[in-house]
DNA sequence: ACATTTAATAGACGATCGGTCTAATATATA
DNA sequence: TATATATTAGACCGATCGTCTATTAAATGT
């Protein structure tokens, strides 16, 4: 074990040699992901992210300028994440193009089945509450999604490529498709609390690719 | 036109002749849709739905115990509002099974836009909000749902019998996509502020119920 | 070495929100 | 005419939201 610095930060300027280490800021991101995917933006306090943490408002006041930049913070973070878990499992070249897609599908449902479906997807949540969120995090979103997308319809040309699927089929529809589709099912794999939607849209979307 | 009170009311106990009307409740949970389709729960303030029918707080407490209870009763306020403009597409003879269905998302299409993509699916947001709400909510929701998948699956049934889709089709696992894919859809058309998302899943799922 | 700057913590603070409560008003009813 | 009922009116309280100021401790510069 490195030497992880878990302990109570102390009051005042840090000592250098754990310095651009910033263990709060990232605790903080964290909690927020998981409070987020839970509850939304709006639903979500500071003071319980905060308390997940053991961290003072004046800490995190210190690191974002306000709630809002916090959010913007937390799409890129969670996209960053989420982008890099697509790219192991799309550019994983041992398995066939469609076979990609499908572990990550079987992995988030696992995670979703993991945190006892409570955990949703925040650029889904966001995007739903959008009517309540600050305008500029719509871009934001439309941004994720986009870059999602692209990565799903790369993979999907490669299978159309190698005959895989349909010869004719439009690959960029079909990612909007799954992205389109996928939300939906984890939305309503929460309300359920069962993988049944996320299973069932599944098979449909791959079941379909090949007509 | 008959005499329609729009006017506002007065103080006191109503005459006799307007009982039972209750324009009042009957605008609290007008206002309260509009507001939640919007933003959903957690984000709408009573107070932003009271000034919006310039209703005091004395009023609301006297027609609902509880913000909780006024939520329970905006989800069957919409369901039935829902599930009666659903049946008027999907009863309808003079049309085949599959033209009524394109007929609702028609409809449900044109309503979007008409309010500038602002208002989703009342019953969609609170499901993604499920994390942040009274947990009663998740049965009514889960209700609400597998009521209009009935009324889809029924009328893909019709469809299957008359021989328009595949003879082999899962009727009930369909309707379960259908809704799954359309919720997913008018979340995406929100946040794009377009009925891409609309259309394309309409197309999609429509193109694959003959193979 | 000491004053100043920087990084971070601590918690007070005002505004707002949900929900309750009492009072006021007007009609129905006995 | 008196009492009961239905509805409006809005003050009020505790909790919580997001912001802000003060405090603490290390780094830095001369």
């Amino acid at each position: 074990m490195t030497t992880t610095e878990t302990l109570k930060r102390r009051r005042g300027r840090p000592p250098k040699h754990l310095q651009g280490f910033s263990e709060t800021r990232e605790n903080l991101l964290r909690a927020g992901v998981e409070t987020l995917t839970e509850k939304g933006f709006s639903a979500a306090g500071l003071d319980e992210i905060l308390r997940k943490v053991s961290v003072p408002k004046g800490s995190f006041y210190h690191y974002f300028e306000s709630k809002e930049v916090f959010g913007a913070a937390l799409i890129q973070y969670y996209d960053n994440f989420f982008a890099h878990k697509l790219d192991s499992f799309l550019d994983d070249d041992s398995l066939s193009p469609l076979d990609r897609i499908k572990g990550f599908v079987k992995d988030a449902t696992i995670g979703m089945q993991k945190f006892e479906y409570q955990r949703g997807c925040l650029v889904g949540n966001l995007g739903q509450e959008m009517g309540a969120l600050p305008e500029p995090y719509r871009n934001l979103l439309k941004t994720v999604f986009s870059k999602w997308q692209c990565k799903i319809e790369d993979c999907l040309e490669i299978a159309r490529k190698n005959g895989d699927i349909a010869a004719h089929s439009d690959c960029k529809n079909l990612a909007f498709i799954f992205w389109i589709g996928w939300e939906g099912a984890v939305l309503r794999a929460k309300l359920e609390q069962s993988s049944d939607p996320l299973n069932s849209f599944a098979d449909y979307f791959f079941n379909n690719l090949n007509c």
